[in-house]
DNA sequence: TGTGACGTAAAAGTAGTACTTTTAATTCCC
DNA sequence: GGGAATTAAAAGTACTACTTTTACGTCACA
């Protein structure tokens, strides 16, 4: 069992993707499209849509008289939404959550100072909004609904920073957040100091404290690493 | 003409994508398979196959009875090296090149902060190389020498801090980097205090300077960012 | 025995056609 | 006028035939 799979293209691109980033086919392996088709019981044609999908994403490279080559990983599209999901889902999550971890101390710190310049009205109210959502949820063995929270505070943050390239990785930072709520020890509420630190990054931010917003932030991303370093050593 | 196009597939996403990411076709806007066939002589077996490609890279999205439409600009996977190279390519070049730049104004810091304590001797000494190379070439015009060294500076930074979300961007850093360089008043030198910056990393990096590294990093990227801000207000 | 030209076959690439499925839009009935 | 049935348009899938590239093995020649 892999996915929902409406439509043969969608199932066979999944089963494959998080096959080939699950290292389920070492670098080097050679797939051959018809062979594939058989497999999964497809024409060549829907193979082939897969290959080319699979391959603008730098995980397979396909050559005449040779057949599909997975690459390593090295070359992976590693910024591909779907390339993070299969690879959050497969065996080497705890490194991609701590590469992606790192990645976020070094956007998030930057992006929450943008914010604080360039956050609308609207945007300081949805902050706050949030901050206060945690604080609310923040005991009590109510993680789903903090998760909630914390995902789109982070997510409006991120918007509010004007720039794209921070605002699409929202959904890299909600997976991260998911993955980690659901992979705690369970039975403990958040860590007090991080609620406080997003209530005062709300507040930086409204009052137009840029510095101050960075810094906070850089140590909400200093907390999510030391978590990370107790959990996997 | 757009590209070289060894291969059919290659050369309709190519002259697709970059039309979309160019925005000649507004968001919205929607393509029949065997209409783009006609148009571009081909079958509609590649035009599908491009389609997919298209679609993975969410530029467009496909629904039966409705066609090929056209995403707008915030569904795209901007990280995709491949849109990247587009846009930098197209018309929005101004716009991309300073979201990448503030992208790497957050990234590269850490990222040498890294470097710092993982680099292997062999990545101190090619840092140091490339350092030494920016001297060299700073000045009498050797503009396209300086690039390739510092191009390569980088690179080794963001391999060296043994984050591979970081290494990634080694592409887009050699792309901001070009774009600059060929875009500039050609008739000055590089930025001495830049180039001075450089060499106080690499021997920062050495030292195992993790701080030091980073704040220098820093100053580099402010440097840049406020290049831009002249350049194009 | 080593080396280079050559031929072969294997696999991807391309084309075209026929058919299925979904679904927006129109029609028609109440 | 609103909702159900119909229709047709477009993508999705399959299959088959053919083309092109190219790795690899063969054989001749030095």
């Amino acid at each position: 069992m892999t996915t929902p799979a409406q439509g043969l293209h969608s199932h066979v691109l999944a089963t494959l993707g998080l096959a080939i980033t699950a290292g389920e086919y070492p670098p080097g392996t050679v797939l051959r499209t018809d062979e594939l088709a058989q497999r999964f019981d497809v024409s060549r044609t829907v193979v082939r849509e897969v290959v080319r999908v699979l391959e603008s994403m730098h995980l397979v490279e396909s050559r005449r008289r040779v057949g599909v080559t997975v690459l390593p990983t090295a070359s992976w599209n590693v910024y591909d939404p779907q390339v993070i999901r299969w690879r959050l889902a497969g065996a080497d999550r705890p490194r991609q959550l701590r590469s992606l971890t790192v990645l976020r101390s070094a956007v998030e710190p930057v992006a929450a100072g943008l914010a604080a310049t360039h956050a609308t009205p609207e945007q300081c109210r949805e902050l706050t909004e949030h901050a206060l959502g945690m604080v609310a949820t923040s005991r009590g063995r109510r993680l789903e609904e903090y998760l909630v929270h914390d995902i789109a505070f982070h997510r409006v943050v991120l918007n509010a920073s004007g720039n794209e390239m921070f605002a699409r990785l929202g959904d890299v930072v909600a997976e991260v957040l998911t993955g980690r709520t659901h992979h705690h020890v369970m039975f403990e509420d958040p860590d007090p100091a991080a609620v406080t630190l997003h209530v005062q990054v709300a507040e930086a931010v409204r009052e137009r404290d840029a510095a101050r917003a960075e810094e906070l932030t850089r140590q909400i991303a200093v907390g999510a690493l030391q978590e990370l370093d107790v959990l996997a050593p």
